[in-house]
DNA sequence: ATGCTTTTTTATCATTTGTCAATTTTTAAA
DNA sequence: TTTAAAAATTGACAAATGATAAAAAAGCAT
């Protein structure tokens, strides 16, 4: 929390008041390991910025799970679709490990909107950043192969590989824990 | 260009003001078929409104072409990591139709989103839709076979079925033209 | 530590998709 | 219209990935 107000004031410029402000629409968090914090079916009122520990946005279609997003320290994440239309949502959130969030509401980060430049500035910024982070991955589904966009991953976000697990990974290359077993041994 | 201010209008309530400032930002641009709008390796310095015909937004490794993104009529696009960056694109940016668009630099994007509220809010929710559009590429990538992409994309934008070569559409697929060709043989 | 559950690995085989090459069809230019 | 170029189709084969099953390894609760 305390890195993400940093980061807001050297960009942004926050002002006392404005940061008050900001603190009271989060809520301090503590998850569990693989505690649940949206079930698929039920509308994302909030957005998780991670303070410890890992959290991972995932479909599971009864068959395979989908791992579209992981959300490392000082990262924000939330079902995207569902949270800016306020409708239920195809995908669940999960932690990974034990940790800390902070949480902001649908209606908090409207209002920050609306009220705090320096939240909207940084909001715009962050969406921003985060469609091109999502366009990363369909520039790797379209043109790598498996093992490609595996050892693009050690070099872009070695976390990924050095605190998930396979199945994880796996899900969210986009292939099987067997697939994945078989790239990792081929050196 | 008038369903865009239409739009914007009943969404988002213009003052004729803002219409004349957001009028005078934009400029029109008459387009030839296979006319490039950008080559990759250089800055993607405007946003474009299609107005008629159709554009898109691909990279070439000169082994194949990978097409990130088609715009028929109403729709933006750009080079969306250049553009919001500013760096050299790794993207080209071509015309498939002879056509109109309307384009706005990065300046005035900048601006208007300082001047206009309207506008802004207008971009914010523009850059929202276009997050969970590519994000929708991502959760197919992740679970569905070329075959199930490809009657996913007819029936949720046939334009795109009806409107482009094999060639463009199977390098948005992320597949081969023959592996396409074969997919709409299969019935 | 012990036993149970989950994850990871390994093997075999099936399916999907890619590669290469040749042919047909379509498009565009002279 | 005629001709050349580009795109689409088809076939044969190769490579990548998935499905299933079984065994080994690791993690977790008691």
């Amino acid at each position: 929390m305390e890195k993400f107000l940093e980061l807001l004031n050297e960009q942004y410029r926050l002002e006392n008041e404005q940061i008050k402000i900001l603190l009271n629409a989060f809520e301090k968090v503590d998850i569990q390991k693989s505690e649940f914090l949206l079930l698929a079916g039920n509308v994302a009122r909030k957005v998780y910025l991670v303070d410890k520990g890992v959290i991972r946005v995932f479909s599971d279609d009864g068959n395979q799970e989908s791992t579209r997003r992981i959300a490392f320290e000082n990262e924000f994440a939330t079902s995207f679709d569902s949270f800016i239309n306020q409708t239920p949502s195809s995908e669940s959130i999960q932690a990974l490990e034990e940790g800390i969030l902070y949480e902001l509401s649908y209606i908090n980060v409207r209002k920050l909107n609306e009220t705090v430049p320096a939240w909207r500035a940084f909001y715009i910024n962050r969406i921003e950043q985060a469609f091109t982070l999502h366009y990363g991955r369909i520039e790797a589904f379209q043109s790598m192969t498996a093992k490609e966009r595996y050892d693009a991953l050690i070099s872009q976000r070695p976390q990924m590989i050095a605190r998930l697990s396979n199945k994880v990974l796996a899900s969210y290359l986009g292939i099987t824990q067997e697939s994945l077993s078989r790239i990792k041994s081929k050196v």
